[in-house]
DNA sequence: TGTAAAAGAAACTAATTGGTATTTTTTATG
DNA sequence: CATAAAAAATACCAATTAGTTTCTTTTACA
């Protein structure tokens, strides 16, 4: 019973590539059939049906990357803001699973699932969370070394951070251009550098 | 030729309202039919296509409102960053239009369309570039009056706080819950006054 | 190696999709 | 009022959708 994860794998792989690029509804299980060239018994033996197989991909393969590439770096033994802002050059021009022209693939299916699944909802939410409380704990810490100031509402900052990046995205995605990082990061470097 | 004009015009509000909701590719033309109580014949008199809908949609309905709502405000004869706070407030808290559950409709649409439809996201991409052209100005005269610093780069700003809002209203969407739009308009306000 | 269970193939539904062709009803105007 | 054009209704179509059913092939392992 070996084969028969990579086939999982496979499915679940080639799908999040197609949900990513197109959106979720916009992927028919037709489509993901013919690019993974596995056939409907095989997929429907290993999911009782697409939101099952979407479920799947948030928890086994976004989750995960996302782990490494949004949670990680801030934790990191550095000064928080430079931590933030090492996080956001990264995620924004060098990690090469998020591409430019797609967009942030939470935030994608956030915007996507929202307003009618509410399974969706709740894991993504999750998500953000977890990314949310880890940035506002770095900040917390920040004000006890005395490298942020006092009166800085870390929760506040926090949820402005990852506003702007959520939305930086759509705009690169808008112009399917990296250009558009460049001006966002110079100026959340100075916000950055304000809150000190 | 007046009865025409208004089941066009019926068509394009019931629509709109429906993609808000849905999103583009999931209201579908039945859907659309259905809720306006009007035959097929009717529609596709009045539509070459679903997507010919689609653009008339964005320019009839969508450009003249967000104009009065994005791009109005912004007009005021007032210092500067109180115009972008004001506007940023009454988008989030005072607008009936736009709705915490739906996002901002401009923003879905520019997730939803700009992968595969370029005769949306053009259309799109005319749309923010008008609104942030604008802030920039109005940015800029601040610079010129002494109310903002000469060293504050407008256009950098303009992305900042635009891409803010874009991706706020994906946590609200997210939240369901106008909750997270008070600490971000927090942060926002002492974001705008640190460019004093 | 034999065999039961796991995995996959193939052919099928029933519903929905966007769109068309044809006919009927309204409407403006000479 | 007559009538031609505009507007709307009706019935249809081919393609695609998610999902089922039935059957065959692999696979792990006793």
């Amino acid at each position: 019973m070996k084969k028969a994860a990579a086939t999982r794998l496979h499915l679940l792989q080639q799908a999040f590539e197609l949900i990513y690029r197109k959106g979720y509804q916009a992927t028919s299980i037709d489509d993901i059939l013919a690019t993974t060239k596995v056939t409907k018994g095989a997929f429907y033996y290993h999911f009782k049906n697409k939101d099952e197989m979407g479920l799947a991909i948030i928890n086994e393969l976004l989750k995960p990357i996302l782990a490494s590439s949004f949670i990680e770096p801030l934790q990191a033994n550095e000064n928080p803001l430079d931590a933030i802002y090492n996080l956001m050059h990264g995620l924004l021009l060098e990690n090469d699973f998020l591409k430019v022209e797609f967009g942030c693939p939470a935030a994608n299916l956030t915007q996507e699932m929202t307003p009618w699944n509410t399974d969706f909802s709740s894991v993504l939410n999750e998500l953000t969370q977890q990314w949310s409380e880890l940035m506002t704990s770095v900040l917390e810490k920040g004000k006890q070394t005395g490298v942020i100031r006092k009166d800085v509402n870390a929760a506040q900052v926090t949820l402005f951070v990852m506003s702007g990046y959520w939305g930086v995205r759509n705009f690169g995605k808008l112009a399917n251009s990296k250009a558009v990082y460049l001006p966002y990061l110079k100026e959340l470097k100075s916000y950055l550098q304000s809150l000190t």
